[in-house]
DNA sequence: ATAATCCGGATAATTATTATCCGGTTTAAT
DNA sequence: ATTAAACCGGATAATAATTATCCGGATTAT
């Protein structure tokens, strides 16, 4: 079991998009090209993102992507959700229910409680950042230099 | 990402092992009936268990599995471990390393860390359970007829 | 009008998971 | 000893999930 690779990339799209000046939008291919993804399927992966509202494309020439949301709206959850899906990690086949031959009202699950209960717990650490507070340790101290660089690219290659 | 479904199979089939009698042992095709299923499969499945070093496996005529520790000492999280190894949910690409240029001791990768954080939140609650308090929560008063069932189903297809 | 872009459906390639098979080793019973 | 019933583990096949490509259609700046 293991997350999605289109997950990360999403995440590093949509804080790419974030350091675009308003009005202005960022190609797919530039995007893909900048992550190193194939840029076919990583335009499916923005089409994730903009059915669930988190970044908006404009069609035609001049076109592009950009986010829809305000950065502190956006949680690394509301990613993950977007591009995985909101199925759960475990799906119960209710295999005790069939051995203990238990009716309907009566099913157990125990196995299923716990598990639900993980999740919650993975999801809550997910829910907890967002895409604002991402950027703020990435524009740290440490790392301003090369942001700097990283928002002169953006300005270089970004539409209209 | 789902889980495997071996994880949850297995959990039953320890659940089952730990309603022996000490020495009796159970085929592993007996097993893999009761829970529905493949035979097979059901079999590399145990021998990850034995190698976790979670069950014992009795070779010969009249040979089976049976629980190697007690049931207080089997975690979820040994068996979750057990059949779908140890590496994380997320493996971090470092994208943004590439993208910022990030020379090796200058490595930031936020995302990652929030991922690893996430994940051991999931991984601490099955670690919080056992084999043990997931049979007591079995055997409650409200299941206790149909385990008793399920006990003496057992009784009659072990051996030894 | 044209060219560049997003859109979405069909489809293929790749990878992960599940399942089968088979020859080998161990052991209980005869 | 011989046999039969079980586990062992490596090779391999079948299935499912993920990633990747392609192509015709819709939208818009020039
Ligand atoms: S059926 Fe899953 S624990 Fe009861
Ligand atoms: S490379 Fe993943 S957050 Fe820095």
């Amino acid at each position: 079991m293991q997350m999605k690779t289109g997950v990360e990339q999403s995440v590093y799209a949509v804080l790419l998009l974030n350091m675009l000046p308003d009005k202005a939008v960022l190609h797919s291919e530039v995007i893909s090209g900048q992550i190193g993804a194939s840029p076919t399927y990583f335009q499916k992966l923005l089409r994730k993102l903009v059915s669930a509202d988190l970044i908006t494309s404009v069609p035609g020439v001049k076109g592009g992507f950009k986010l829809k949301k305000d950065p502190e709206d956006i949680r690394v959850y509301d990613i993950y959700v977007a591009i995985e899906g909101q199925q759960s990690l475990y799906s119960p086949s209710g295999i005790l229910n069939d051995v203990l031959e238990l009716e309907y009202d009566d099913r157990c699950c125990v196995l299923g409680g716990l598990m639900e209960e993980a999740e919650e717990s993975w999801k809550a650490v997910l829910k907890r950042e967002t895409i604002a507070s991402l950027a703020e340790q990435v524009e740290s101290d440490r790392f301003v230099h090369h942001v700097t660089d990283l928002k002169k690219w953006v300005e270089e290659n970004m539409v209209v």
